[in-house]
DNA sequence: CTGAAAGCGCTTACAG
DNA sequence: CTGAAAGCGCTTACAG
């Protein structure tokens, strides 16, 4: 009898489990549980006994066991339509950042908008999986009927976008419009009256955002952006192309290009080839995003970047702020600054 | 009493349960179990009624309690120090392909090779998760210590690799040396002689299987890698930087050159254009990855296309296999076979 | 082919 | 501040 119990002190080969724990460190596996959970409610020297027995048995608690009881599971789930490789990659890498230590992992779910069964597919998975919280990039961050199935299902998220559209504890805001101005100034500064804009789709809330700002930084340099000047793309590369020609080909063409992401600007540049033309001493363009080409192509093209790593993990310390005790939204987050990359496909006019 | 009876069946709000289907398929819940299971010890009259009831009550069996009591989870782990945002964002959409429908969910987790504490991550990782599976693109697929505790956790995984490291059932092989012979072949078919080739990090397998690829379709047409022709990389745009600036001061110059990855041909081609040549007129360069910006730079890169999607889902598959019955080593898969991606920047010699 | 009992490793709800 | 009991929703091991 007393020799069975030794065996299972030892349990060797296996996990050790709480009540391993609990036996060792001689309190019920309920005041272990305590520990685990940091309840407040432990004496000093009680927590201390038991985290001493933890980590000798090396003991992990199981995040099914504990997600079955708790009727929550411990994955975040990461909700994106965005077509940017480089932007998926890098926003994952900020929220396993923040995730680090917590115990939590990190479920991708990419996802079409516009599929008949996106709603269904989201409930599948935030219902089944009873996730712990979702973060959702733009384009997905803004539609209205996922957010509304999100609260339906009593499920914590953050999203992220170029404007406030909830309440703070479930926002993040990237703050678009500091960039576009910046190369708004950058254009301006290099001496460029004839400047154009080629705005991404109007269904991403970013393209109003970037464009607003670029048009008020415009302004107060006493430049004003005419109708022909303000074109609209589709954040494509083949709608950057289609652009440029159009710009290119007015009576009065732009000395310099703003697209509001990097990939249209490499169709405006290529169309600017197409005619001929050479870079940047025909036409000077900036793009948005900074995507690892930007600083490979020739000329190295100038653009805004993001910082989507750190906006990851932002939107994940969101998340995690009540499981740590903190209220979310009086969370101290650094404002999200984008910044002008300078190189050379801007160059001074003439 | 039995209006509590009633108000349990129809549990207004609450998820169905194994009991809730047990009790309106008249059988036990271990008979549901079964069904779930798809066990073939069930007789065909029971099975149907009781997926009548699973219909009828949206009943989804909680991943949760079932990791519990298997002792395992639905979890497949894709673990990665693959650098390449497009390579790692096609790869997870290959293997959600893959387990669409399957109950399973992707969990992420990059790592680095060169880190003191990545077998401990990933000791920690799987352990703590109790995977189902793992997968591993290169380099981490080659990395031997990794293997070896995988092995040790008892953890199913999956390497995907241009070499055949491992038994068939834990592999997908790349074939990436096809891709460098069409490259080869493409560079003598437009009349180039004098062709050299930049290699990657020594460190991955895919740097020697492309590179003998390239050496052995070019000497099928006669021409022989000198060794001044034959220079080491390192997969990164500078090196190519580098490595072109190096070939093209030689007094013997290369009319075309062949990188082992696309970042390197960019480079190849900023040396190119810092010493005033004109591309491709001046010399043609060839790829490997077909990057997007392949498409997009100018000029348009010729490169070596891998399924990266589709190697992704035959990953999964393999680790599928035994779930739904099938032999993994006997798995009908198709060959992964690279493409070269024919565009502007290599042209055929004077 | 089917089921009653015990258990996976935790937490909640209730006592004290 | 601490614990014994019951339960989360499934499966295994054992019967029959």
């Amino acid at each position: 009898m007393l020799s069975q119990d030794d065996s299972r002190s030892a349990k060797p080969g296996k996990r050790a489990t709480i009540n391993d724990v609990a036996r060792v460190a001689e309190v019920s596996k309920k005041t272990v549980s305590r520990v685990i959970n940091q309840s407040p409610f432990v004496r000093e020297d009680t927590r201390e006994r038991v985290q001493a027995a933890i980590d000798e048995l090396g003991f992990i608690p199981d995040p099914q066991a504990r997600g079955l009881a708790f009727r929550r599971s411990f994955l975040v789930g990461m909700i994106y339509d965005q077509p940017s490789p480089t932007y998926v990659v890098n926003m994952q890498q900020g929220i396993l950042d923040a995730l680090k230590g917590s115990g939590l992992e990190l479920v991708v779910h990419p996802c079409s908008r516009n599929s008949p069964t996106l709603l269904k597919d989201i409930r599948g998975f935030v219902e089944r999986q009873r996730l712990f919280g979702v973060i959702m990039p733009p384009s997905v961050s803004e539609d209205d009927a996922v957010i509304e199935l999100l609260r339906e299902l009593d499920c914590p998220y953050v999203r992220i976008a170029s404007l406030a559209l909830d309440e703070p504890q479930n926002m993040v805001v990237t703050n678009d419009w500091i960039g576009a101005a910046e190369a708004a100034r950058h254009l301006a500064d290099l001496g460029h009256r004839r400047i154009a804009l080629v705005r991404g789709l109007a269904s991403f809330r970013s393209s109003a955002v970037r464009g607003q700002g670029f048009i008020d930084a415009l302004a107060e340099r006493g430049i004003a952006l005419t109708p022909e000047y303000d074109l609209q793309g589709a954040y494509t590369y083949e709608s950057g192309v289609e652009a440029g020609h159009a710009l290119l080909s007015l009576p009065q063409p732009p000395t310099a290009i703003f697209t509001l992401n990097d990939d249209m600007a490499l169709g405006v540049m290529q169309a600017a080839r197409e005619r001929g033309m050479e870079l940047p001493r025909d036409l000077s363009v900036v793009g948005f995003d900074d995507l690892p080409m930007a600083a490979r192509v020739w000329p190295n093209l100038t653009s805004v970047r993001l910082p989507i790593r750190e906006m990851g993990q932002m939107a994940a310390e969101k998340l995690l702020a009540p499981m740590r005790g903190v209220d979310p939204a009086k969370l101290q987050q650094p404002e999200v600054r984008p910044a002008l990359v300078v190189r050379s496909s801007a160059a001074s006019l003439g």
